[in-house]
DNA sequence: GCTGCTTTGTGAACGTGTGCACGAGTGCCT
DNA sequence: AGGCACTCGTGCACACGTTCACAAAGCAGC
């Protein structure tokens, strides 16, 4: 039969920018262009050339030389890459701010990630309907994720209720946890953890302002300053 | 007057754990625990023991060896690198869902970046108020970023609007921007941008999904498919 | 068909990040 | 005071990621 391709391993750093390639081209095919260089890519998606050349060479050799890639083709090649031939359903634990923005976000949805289900711990937000899915109680997310097949979970509780979270989710089956909660989740090994922090991503911009306005002030000294 | 300390540069991985380190060892501090050892530490963080070493070892050498880390005192040199000894007002543009969602999040003032405003281009939402704060029309962006001495912008507008939104941020002064927006945005060299894409850390987890169900189940064909 | 132009795919060099292993310093106990 | 147990700080080797540079491959025009 058909000589299996060897699923060389795509590195981290190129799934994560695939997204991105995927949404560029996308928008793209949408405006009628057809065929893309991996220079005018590169420049839509922010990267270097040679950067989207490699990444995509991990998919195969879906180019033509002299031409450049073909829109859908790559569209689809990548989405088959991703596994996004088909939906992903999610639940989502925790209906407070957050998980109620999440709802509502329709990009969700859209994105071949419908949300399957929104769990609370309290009674008095469950019954509630927040864009169309109704909240239900967590001791029912065993079985929105069996009956529903969700394989992805999304943590939007307090930080004090996520390990909690996290932990039923894993119980009920879920393999995949995308975690708002700013606290680091003990799983097993085998579950794949993404996790998602603003305070983190604030305080790594306060730490280039703080650079740029006072950091350079002082000149470099010698290696070593007084340690005393 | 005080020998001018070496400010090396600290590496941007170092620099993207530093906050976690932070966040755990304030919930130590608050617990009672003095010390802390680098073991200790990185268990908590969900990392190795010698990269929190290295991490702290670019702050200085601020450990006791046989001993360990002096929280509290650590907490101190990290908030300063990283430049929280003061706050950092920000200034969200798009009162949507997720901007709604983020201006009533109270982690954000709670951890020194307090909103100072939030703008919107859509009078019908102009004038309402969420979570106490006033929303106000775009055009006084500038306005609002001057006299609240804001650095930090936060674009929370739909993908068609991220950049113009950018555009004003940058021309009202703004000089790091926290980006919610679907879309690679393009600014001057100088302005530190990061973004945060659920889409894109949903596709991450479909890819690994996928490759755990039936990544190996279609054998692909050979190097060159037909491309007719 | 041949020439010249374009663009891919990738080897190789370089830079960044990680983890081990161990010397060096510190506190405790006798 | 001396020995021991502990933990930091860091040199070094290795893995991973990025970028350059160029041969190979395709297209267009004559």
């Amino acid at each position: 039969m058909a000589p299996e391709r060897a699923r060389r391993r795509i590195p981290d750093a190129t799934v994560a920018r695939l997204p991105v390639y995927l949404r560029i081209l996308t928008e793209q095919g949408d405006e009628g262009v057809d065929n893309i260089s991996s220079e005018r890519l590169a420049e839509l998606g922010g990267v270097n050339a040679a950067k989207v050349r490699k990444d995509l060479s991990y998919l195969g050799s879906y180019g033509t030389r002299g031409v450049g890639y073909e829109v859908a083709y790559l569209v689809y090649q990548i989405r088959r890459e991703l596994g996004l031939t088909h939906d992903w359903p999610v639940v989502i634990v925790g209906a407070g701010n957050l998980g109620q923005a999440l709802a509502g976000y329709g990009g969700f949805g859209e994105r071949g990630f419908p949300v399957a289900g929104i769990v609370d711990i309290d009674d008095g937000k469950v019954g509630s309907v927040l864009s169309g899915v109704r909240v239900r109680h967590i001791d029912e997310l065993p079985q929105i994720v069996q009956t529903k097949r969700v394989s992805i979970g999304v943590v939007a509780t307090p930080a004090s209720a996520a390990q909690d979270a996290a932990d039923r989710l894993v119980r009920a089956g879920v393999t995949s946890i995308l975690n708002f909660a700013p606290v680091v989740l003990a799983v097993p090994r085998v579950i794949e953890v993404r996790k998602v922090d603003l305070a983190v991503e604030l305080q790594i911009l306060s730490y280039h302002e703080q650079r740029r306005a006072g950091g350079a002030i002082h000149a470099v000294g010698t290696t070593r300053p007084a340690s005393a």
